[in-house]
This record gives structure tokens, sequence and C-alpha cells, in this order.
DNA sequence: CTTTGTGATTGTTACGTTTTAATCGAGGCG
DNA sequence: CGCCTCGATTAAAACGTAACAATCACAAAG
């Protein structure tokens, strides 16, 4: 019930409420002699600063807010790592909201986002919406893309080339001779979904194939469940081609293990890769081959650059970075 | 910067502010042809309330405060997703912080729920401290353990019986017919890991073992590398058990890696059980023979449990939840 | 015609902090 | 000794909302 102010711990170390309040936020203004003496105040009271009111006064709060797609997919854990570690190195805290790929869902975080008054949001959207973001700066808050690349150049974004990402998949995956290809995947709307596939046609043209001989098999989700049942679904058409391409290290997982199940033999029979190169990946039954991301760099630098906005909004100078995603061979892929 | 309020709300729509504060939170309250005025003004303005201020006002706020030990761990995410499906059901945000098995940046994120005010915490804490634990309960905020039996009766805690759960594991492994036994562990701080060795011990005594006989190889945390580590450091010393029984899953997935590439065959050589059951458990080179916990099922009773305590703290009756776990047999184990 | 009751709406105050301008005190300098 | 400067401190005014008592309109009851 105690709820101790500032008050009391001006009462208590015989200073003003302004003085407290200056010691919090800057300590290097009161004199060494008042600051200790407020500072043991604090202590013994056992203070600690109403964040809301602190928010409301001074217009903004010392957290940011950070939107990912799939909290299951340890590609975003990673990410959220690197966020965090960069967030709390400077003071900020994060409130992490899951999409799930509902876009309603997405609203609904970018709402509280808003209502809580985040300094700044990393979002990774699950569709192309300019306006939403838009509705955000507005309101002066501060957006930085994350695996997502820059629509424009008024904003920050930290991406990881996609269509190179698909094209190594698919080079490689003719590379070792596949005959015909599949790419399997999530919902349309999903950028890197769509890239990834831009990718791959771009690799079979290179070769001298016709991207429309590539099989797209689009799931509702990207998980391990979603990779398993187009596993089956493949089975049941009887038009498994003889490479796979996932979109995601989930659906390969899943796939491969309806694949094993079913007796289909990785990669003798179909050459299976992913894509994020998860922890995972490299622990599965038959260690699968991916396309590797910076994953928690990514995380880090988009936070830096969220923070760099914020702090300094008028020399900041936005920037759109692209990493590049490298190829790593294993044992599911011929 | 268009800060909208309540206040031109009120004025668009030609009610008091208060009005629109009744329409906010107790839309029964007021006449249905003035409500759906202000709810147009609302949505033509683009209002959206200023959660500080409604916090700082009403006393508490309508988030609340998750801390995990590890969001890589797959275990985790899942129960995050039963806490977040409960919170947004009744109109709760979850702030989640990740303390990496760190008693430091538990007590920041502990700190951090505090300034924000969290009408309520879920933890699974990194260690014994009941301590602050009351801190945060003087302060009016309820707290419920997750994952983590009551040390007392005047508080919830929804929890698995990480007992039964060793026992059963090691029991397996004896019916398997295991000889030296080993337990690859993580911090000696985390509750998880004393109960589940404690299981380990009694299966031993069961069947007439010496308890003392479990070797234990103690790692400073629980993920897939450190159980690399441990294949490594077990390998090394040339006393490798032939029964192995992991603390968790990420330790497991990292032995299993460890153990093949230095050419160990699991079961043959080695027989091997983790803990958890995670998804990827069932998609290991070797799948894995593992403990399964109705995880997903913990968050949602914990939050449950939670908000009925926010939200009736008169009536509220402190309840102990203690689960119950299942032994999933897999190709890990003989 | 007054009183009473009822449901809807409003005015006001307080929440705990930050911030700005104002005040204070102590030296330094002419 | 008076004037100025400068650093340290303070007083007071917000910030946007919720809650409560007060008011209002209006109809039913007496």
């Amino acid at each position: 019930m105690s709820t101790v102010s500032i008050k009391d711990v001006a009462a208590r170390a015989g200073v003003s409420p302004g003085t407290v309040s200056n010691v919090l936020n800057r300590p290097e203004k009161v004199a060494d002699s008042t600051r200790t003496r407020v500072e043991s105040a604090i202590r013994e009271l056992g203070f600690v600063r109403h964040g809301s009111a602190s928010t409301l006064r001074a217009g903004h709060s010392r957290t940011v807010g950070l939107s990912v797609i799939d909290i299951g997919n340890p590609f975003f854990t990673d990410v959220a790592a690197g966020v965090e570690d960069v967030a709390s190195e400077r003071g900020y805290a994060v409130i992490l909201g899951n999409s799930s790929g509902s876009r309603m869902k997405e609203e609904r975080n970018l709402l509280v986002f808003a209502e809580q008054r985040v300094r700044g949001v990393l979002i990774t959207p699950s569709d192309e919406d300019p306006q939403r973001l838009d509705q955000l700066r507005a309101r002066g808050i501060c957006v930085v893309l994350v695996d997502h690349p820059a629509e424009r150049s008024d904003q920050c974004a930290v991406a990881v080339n996609d269509v190179t990402g698909g094209s190594m998949a698919v080079a490689h995956l003719l590379e070792g001779g596949a005959g015909s290809l599949g790419f399997v995947t999530g919902p349309a709307t999903i950028r890197q979904c769509q890239d990834r596939r831009r990718g791959a046609e771009q690799a079979m043209a290179a070769a001298g194939r016709d991207p429309r001989e590539l099989r797209e098999v689009a799931m509702p989700a990207m998980t391990a469940k979603a990779g398993q049942q187009a596993a089956e679904k493949l089975l049941a058409d009887g038009s498994m081609p003889d490479a796979l391409f996932c979109a995601n290290d989930l659906l390969a997982l899943g796939m491969l293990r309806g694949l094993l199940q079913a007796g289909v033999r990785v990669p003798h029979d179909v050459s299976l890769i992913g894509y994020d190169d998860i922890d995972f990946a490299s622990a599965s039954t038959v260690s699968l081959t991916s396309i590797r991301q910076p994953t928690y760099q990514l995380g880090r630098v988009a936070t830096d650059l969220l923070l760099d906005e914020c702090d300094n909004p008028d020399t900041h100078a936005h920037q759109q970075i692209m990493f590049q995603p490298d190829l790593v061979v294993r044992e599911s892929t011929r």
C-alpha cells in the first residue's frame, strides 16, 4: 500500500521535491553533499520512481516497443535478445508484443505501445502498411523496421537480403542436381516469403530453367506443424518434387519430420533446405542445410538506430542497412 | 506532435471530459446517443488514451509483468503464449522480462515492473528469494509464481511436479538397464534442477541403487551450447556414464550433438533423456525421450489466478496448483 | 403545484513527477 | 561596502486522466 513519493523522500532529506527530481534525472546539477543525502533517503524509504507520472510530465517514457511476427520462432527470440541487450544498456525497457502473424493482434500491440507512449517502436511488419506506422510517427513515436527493407528514405530499417538468400538456396539445390523444385512458404502477405521466392526464381532463370516450374506450397503459418502438414499434402498429392526450399527452418524441420515418417529419405530422395539457420537446424535428425542471418546483430543495430533517432532527433540521419546472408551446407541437401 | 487529449474529444462531441472518461471506462453508465457521439469523435480525432495519465490517476495500470529465466528456451515461450492469450482476453498487456538466469537482470526487470506500476507480476524465480517478492506485494502488486511451487499459503503458485518428473526419467533409464548414471544440470540455485535431481535420487533408491552413484555435471547455463560442452567434458574425462538425464531439452540436444560428433551412438552406447518435451525434441537426429509438461496451460492458469487476485482482492482465495508431468518415450533411450 | 426520485452529465480535485523561472547565499571585484 | 555573478535550491505550474460529489432535466407520485 505504501506509495512513497518524491515528496516523502524530499521531506526525509530536508530538501524540496525539485531537488529529488534533479538527483534522479540530472545528478550532476546537484551538490555532492545533498545528493548523497537524497540518495540515502531514497534507499531508506525504498522509493521507486512512478514511471507513469514521469512519462506524463516528460511527455515520453523510457520504454521501446518490439513487435515480432512469431515469438515461438527462435529467429525472433535471437533478434529480441539483441534488442533487449542494447535497450537495457541505454536505460530503456522493452515491451514485447507478439503478433502471431495476425494483423489484428499486431494492430492491438501497436495500440498498447501508443497508449504506453513508448519512446520508439521496433517492428517486423507482418504485411505492407506504411499507413499505420505513419500514424505512430505523427504521434512523435520513432519507428524502425526490423528484418524489413525500407520502402522510403525517411525512416530507418535493418534487413537481410532475402532475394539473395532465396537465390543462394535454390542455386545450391540446382548444383546438387535438383530436377523438380518446390517452395514451401507462409502467407503471401509476408514480405520475407515474397522476396525469398523472387530470389529462388532468379536462381532458376540464371540456371536456364523456367521459373514457373517452381511448385509453391503456401501454408497459413510458418511453424513446424505447418511444415509437417505441407509434407502430408505433397505426399497425398503424389507430387513430391525432388528438392524443396522451405521459407524458414521451422517449416523445414516440420517437413523433415513429415518426410521421414513417410519413409522418404533425405537427402537421397528429396533435398531439403531451410532458412534462418536457427540453433536447432544443426541438431535435427538429418542436419539441415540453411541460410544463416546475423540475427542477434539485427536486433542490436536496429535498437541503436532507434535510440539514436529518439535521443538526437535533429542530427539523426536515417539509415537503411542491408546485411547479406550465408549458405550453411549440412546433410539435408545433396 | 499532435497530442489529442480527452478534452479535445469532449469539445468535439460537445460533452464534458468526465463523460468521455465514462465512455472509456464505464460505457454502460452513459446514454446511447451521447456514447455514439463520443465514440465517433474519438475515431475522427484519432484519440488514444494516455495510459500513463490513466495509471497515475487510477493508481494501477492495465499491464502485467512476466519475468522468465530464458526466453530462448521454447518452454518459456510456450508459457508466455499462454500468459499473453489470457491477458489480452481480459484487456491486459504483458511486459516481458528476460532474466537470462542472472539475478541482477531479474532484479532490474522487477524494478521496471515496479516503476511501471504493473497490476501484477508472473515470475519464474531464478532462485529462492521470498524477500524481493514481498517487497512487490507491499507495494500492492500481486505476484504469482510460475513453474515454482509455493513456499507459503498466502500466495498463488502454479507448478509441475519436478520431483515426480525426475523420478520418472531415471526410473525409465533404469528400466532400460542403465548401469552408471549421469545428471547434467544447470546452476545449483535453480529450483527445477534441485527437484529433478531429488526425484532422480528417489528413483535410484527405489531401485535399490545408491543415490550417490549419480554423477552430476553442473553447467553454468541450460542451453544447447552448455549441453555440448558437457559432452566434451565427459568425453575428455573418460567418465561417460551409460545413461544420461539432462535437466532440460536444450541441454539434452546439445549433449546429443556432442555425443554424435564424437562417434558415440545414442541410445546404443549411451541412453539419453531430456526434460520439457519442447517441440524440437521430436525432430532431433535421434528423437529425444523427454518429460512433457502442460506448458501453455501453465501460463494460462497462472494468469487467470493473477488477474482474479487483482480484480477481486477480497474474495480471492490463494491457490497452489501442481500439475503432473508425463514421460514421452522416443528413440534416445533403450 | 410541489416533492421526490432517477438517470445522465458535469465540475473539480488529486495522482507524482518534471520543468521553468525565481530565489537564495556566497564569494569576487571594484 | 555595495554590486554582480554564479551555482545551488526552491516554488509553482503543468501533464491527461479517473473518481466523486454535485447538478441538472424530467417524469412520476403525492
